[in-house]
DNA sequence: TCTGGGGTCCTAGGACCC
DNA sequence: TCTGGGGTCCTAGGACCC
């Protein structure tokens, strides 16, 4: 980057927020140990853990059944993504009054560009309590704020603040803050990356930072040099570089649904791959988005996983056009008595919209798109059963697995 | 212990083109 | 004749994040 004056940087992260969200619409959760993603006996992860239950050694990422295990007096809640995005849009209006610059990097967390900001809200860490107290007075929510010249720093370091804290890494002090901390801290170091930089005799942010960038290069490419420059507190290459605020559109829409018993019926695979397709087409016609590229995802049984692709010569946004190339590639690719976990569809290589149609052609596909728009806008109003559009291709195309559909809380029956 | 769902980015090989 | 080199697109898989 330029030489210029120092950025100022806010990483703004809620304190377990999805089991924040919860308490504040169950008041009888707090303090109790509370696990919210689902029963204990159901298949899925923890999405969020109290602090209570953290103590028993439970976090997110972890199966609910030993969650359940290692701390059976918790209290099992389904998520609620519609109370999260509510108070996620709360959040964020609160950080724009303090900077015009403000991204949401998910749905409980975010960066300012603080930068200039001084004369307004006086010095950094006076404007972060005043932004602290602000979202604890206009959502009752705790979050942890992390103040410094870059956005990888300044998300470190809302992590060591946690919880409800402020902490800032003034300027010139990246590399001494960074140091002690084992590597796994730095954003993008995961599993595989901390265990490669353990077999290296690398544990610390320090050792990483010692290294000769010629030894990193050659061991792990560009990668390794955009670990030198993190390990000294740079937004070194990527996403970590890109202005705050100047995020682009989504590049793919994605759904998919692990069935709570594996299967191998046709007719009920067929039929989720038919509603993976609906909700998929639905949000591009919501984004005003055409996909090029159609994705199918397949998991066995046995968690072996394949993908598989296929490019269509025009970009779409119509169910049955989806359907018709996902229903090719699942066709091409399952071997019918196979026992099915996981099924997808991902779209993606978006295009503004059709470019060289015929005009018959042209005139049809809108007439299309204008119906399923129509369609949209019912289900909205009257729920997600109210419509259904014959397509013209054959085969269970409106039946429904008796499953509640991840991701549409509150519909269809749940165990216990 | 038995592993969600929604994303982003990167790598690598092959096709194809110049 | 005995094997170029770069660019781009496509597909598959995987690491990583929340």
């Amino acid at each position: 980057m330029s030489d210029s004056l120092p950025k100022t940087v806010f990483h703004v992260d809620m304190d377990a927020f999805f089991v924040s969200v919860e308490e504040l619409f169950d008041p009888s959760l707090k303090g109790k140990a509370v696990v919210v993603g689902g029963q204990r006996n159901e298949r899925g992860v923890v999405s969020a853990a109290s602090y209570e239950a953290r103590k028993f050694g439970v976090h997110s990422a972890l199966p609910l059944r030993t969650a359940a295990r290692l701390c059976p007096h918790a209290i099992f809640v389904d998520g609620h993504p519609e109370r999260y995005r509510e108070y996620s849009q709360k959040v964020y209006a609160v950080l724009g009054r303090f900077s015009p610059k403000v991204e949401m990097a998910s749905i409980d967390e975010a960066y300012l560009d603080m930068t200039g900001t001084e004369r307004l809200h006086g010095p950094p860490l006076r404007a972060a309590h005043a932004l602290h107290a602000a979202i604890q007075r206009e959502t009752q929510l705790n979050c942890s704020i992390g103040i410094a010249t870059s956005r990888l720093v300044a998300k470190v370091s809302s992590d060591q603040a946690k919880p409800n804290g402020v902490l800032w890494v003034l300027p010139g002090q990246e590399a001494r803050f960074l140091a002690p901390l084992e590597v796994r801290k730095i954003p993008g170091v995961g599993k595989v990356l901390e265990k490669s930089l353990h077999d290296l005799g690398i544990y610390k942010v320090g050792d990483l930072a010692a290294l000769e960038e010629s030894f990193l290069d050659e061991r792990f490419g560009e990668w390794g040099l955009a670990l030198a420059g993190k390990a000294r507190g740079l937004d070194a290459g990527g996403w970590f570089d890109s202005e705050i605020g100047a995020a682009g559109q989504s590049k793919s829409i994605s759904h998919e649904h692990t069935f709570n018993q594996d299967t191998a019926d046709a007719e009920q695979l067929e039929s989720t791959l038919a509603r993976l397709s609906e909700m998929v087409c639905r949000r591009l016609r919501e984004h005003g988005l055409h996909a090029r590229t159609v994705q199918l995802k397949l998991r066995y049984k046995d968690f072996s996983t394949i993908t598989r692709a296929r490019s269509l010569p025009r970009a779409t946004q119509v169910d049955g056009e989806i359907l018709e190339q996902v229903r090719a590639l699942f066709r091409a690719n399952w071997k019918p008595g196979a026992q099915v976990r996981l099924l997808g569809v991902h779209a993606s290589s978006f295009e503004a919209a059709e470019g060289q149609l015929g005009l018959l052609d042209g005139r049809k596909h809108q007439r299309w798109q204008q119906a399923l728009s129509a369609a949209d806008r019912l289900r909205d109003k009257y729920g997600e059963d109210a419509v259904s559009l014959a397509t013209g291709l054959k085969g269970g195309f409106r039946e429904r697995t008796h499953e509640n559909p991840a991701g549409l809380p509150g519909k269809g029956p749940k165990n216990g």
